[in-house]
DNA sequence: GGCAGGCGGTCTCTATTCAATACCTGTGTT
DNA sequence: AACACAGGTATTGAATAGAGACCGCCTGCC
């Protein structure tokens, strides 16, 4: 069964597939997707993308604590990975237009549950985040 | 309306948001959430958890190529972060249990729409990755 | 003509991070 | 005693991220 319904924990499932097939990196959609996915600023550049297309100097404005070369190698990766297309348009001074291919648009809806799952969750992930910095080590000695 | 159903594109809409009040990086979700995600083992682990309490040594025997530096400060990060509970117990050998936190669990619905968003998409990308390596830069010369 | 400035990047350099290795403490085993 | 295993820490070197300068091209602008 490929398709689970996500509600129980079909991922447990996946795992052991997983280990089962020798753990291959390659064959590995987490680690090949999730790793990208999680790229600090593919994400984020996808969801600019999700609105519309954009220009190189545009999506550099709107995620701006992104520099250019880490926009560039982004968007490379997006494009090797076909989840935006790159559109040269030969006006006066060549423009370049990125926008969300299929793939990328079809990765929207995952992408935004998790995202929903993060803004909910952010206020407790940060107490937690304190409560652990603040020294709560929270390493309960379980009896057996 | 801050949980919209995750179909059309509210990620658009939020995007717009987190422009609009300084895209603050403490305030992002996507950057301080999504980048743990991200984190090459976190989600991994998160995985490997999702079936059952695991110890460390048990951890490091499922996902093979992680060394034993990076398990600790993975595990690390996802406690601080809450999203999993560090148990001792004072066995003869003190063994230590990693288990999903409440939040954790929460965490696996959301991640199981990507990874399975990932595993439907893995073809794909791969197929995009061959033909961008092979040279096919797609760089469309659109007319304006 | 000469200068400023935007676009779409690339180049260089440094700081951070990854990852492998070695080591440590404590217990049990042989 | 020597060794292995559990659950890590310390150390080191390699890869990567990120900031910022720079470039070629074009468009005004004075």
């Amino acid at each position: 069964m490929p398709v689970a319904p996500p509600q129980k924990t079909p991922l447990a499932t996946q795992f052991d597939e997983w280990q089962a097939r020798g753990f291959d990196a390659n064959a590995c959609p987490v680690r090949n997707v999730l790793d990208r996915i999680g790229d600090k600023w593919t994400s984020l550049l996808i969801v600019a993308l999700a609105a519309k297309p954009r220009r190189f100097s545009e999506l550099h404005r709107a995620v701006p604590d992104i520099s250019k070369r880490m926009l560039t190698q982004s968007l490379r990766d997006l494009q090797r990975d076909g989840l935006v297309t790159r559109h040269v348009f030969p006006t006066k001074p060549p423009s370049v237009e990125y926008r969300l291919s299929p793939l990328g648009q079809s990765a929207l809806g995952p992408l935004a549950g998790l995202i929903d799952w993060a803004e909910r969750s952010f206020a407790e992930i940060k107490a937690a985040r304190a409560a652990f910095d603040a020294g709560d080590t929270s390493e309960q000695m379980s009896a057996a």
